[in-house]
DNA sequence: TTTTTATGAAAAATCGATTATTATTGGAAT
DNA sequence: ATTCCAATAATAATCGATTTTTCATAAAAA
């Protein structure tokens, strides 16, 4: 049996690292935005010591922006980072996908299929918004998983949580909604016939047309 | 005039980042290594405090590994991860020196040669082995600078500190290094002359040469 | 009016001590 | 001998308080 060691019991810290990501994540915090250390303390009811370890964890994870002796900020966001995330997504995660579907196999295919089929259910079902990003989040990570570079997909996740901050405080738009949801199975298609070329050019254009969307974010932000 | 309020004055726990950082890549610990936080506190003469949060900023940035409740540890070094990040370099690099060559203006050539030209120098006197490092560091980082993304620079210079934990702790290859040596002169001349599919390969093999070298660190390691 | 300088308040960073968790050691039981 | 368990030592994580630095305000000087 395999037992795993790893999932020991988390610290506050890390709790509250993986809270402050989402919420960092989910629009929670105004961009630009002065963070209060005393505030969240408050907030989060944790103490100074495993908060601040968190924020660094943060900082250096690229959610927040450290300065030496003036504490913490949000990032602002700016349309030419998210053109800097979205081709850079792009680029990584077509890499990825090519690796994937040649060291794919068919335990691969199996979780891709099902990672679909969870985000085909969700889909219709009105879920909670949070339930469906989960949802969502894995399919894509399920999708290049198997693309055997450690550092290619740490950059990926990054890249993705980076790019959601954008995402997911912009207006959603339905139609494009519809569509993005159809190139979910239709990447799974291509992924299990091995078609890497179509593949990669279909992730490209889901990825810029959840730009698009992502786009709506950044009205009225200066630069 | 441009008043730097960034490099405002420096904290402890940066202080201990930076310095934890360079020992890190400079092999000061044994690969796998369990850190004594209090043996590092004592060594530093640091507070714990700082020196924590210094820990966790490079565990997110990757030099250290983190685990819940037992503190931290050095990576451990093996031929697989120092593949995947020499092909990623190879990649990453790549992209980057092409929208560089695109970018770049002439205050870029000229800062190109300049760093060539230190790096000439320090390689003639028998500079010290640090000197040498942080020029050819700043020479690498100059060439690409100019790609016109903020994140792929910075995965750049991730990538470029995990490789140097490997590089550093090698034994010398006289002869190679005379061969890189010339090729980054040859990068410049390429650059210059907008020869980016030229340069692009120079590249390529320049990182696949230090490779080889590098691969001496991974002599004795199990995976 | 504008700039400068002092001053108090707020916040960040750090320290020293405490608590909680893990690792180690030395028997007892099988 | 080997496994199990308690007792203890070692270390990680956290807390509460202190120090240091920045920020905001207002008086003084130009």
């Amino acid at each position: 049996m395999d037992m795993k060691h790893t999932s020991s019991s988390t610290t506050a810290a890390s709790c509250m690292f993986e809270t402050l990501r989402q919420d960092l994540i989910n629009g929670r915090f105004a961009a630009g935005e002065k963070i209060s250390i005393s505030a969240l303390k408050e907030h989060y009811q944790v103490g100074l010591s495993p908060l601040r370890e968190a924020l660094n964890r943060l900082a250096a994870y690229g959610l927040l922006i450290q300065e030496n002796q003036r504490g913490f900020r949000v990032p602002k966001l700016s349309r030419n980072e998210l053109d800097d995330i979205t081709d850079m997504r792009c680029k990584l995660e077509g890499m990825a996908l090519e690796r994937a579907i040649s060291n794919g196999d068919a335990e691969w295919e199996s979780q891709l299929v099902a990672a679909a089929y969870r985000l085909n259910r969700v889909e219709h079902g009105q879920m909670e918004t949070s339930e469906w990003e989960a949802v969502h989040v894995h399919f894509h990570r399920t999708l290049v998983a198997p693309c055997g570079s450690e550092w290619l997909t740490r950059f990926i996740e990054q890249l993705h949580d980076q790019f959601d901050r954008y995402r997911r405080l912009a207006p959603p738009i339905p139609e494009s909604r519809t569509i993005l949801d159809a190139q979910h199975n239709e990447l799974v298609e291509l992924a299990l016939q091995r078609k890497t070329i179509e593949a990669q050019e279909l992730l490209t254009e889901h990825i810029r047309l959840s730009y698009k969307i992502a786009l709506g974010s950044c009205r009225g932000q200066h630069d």
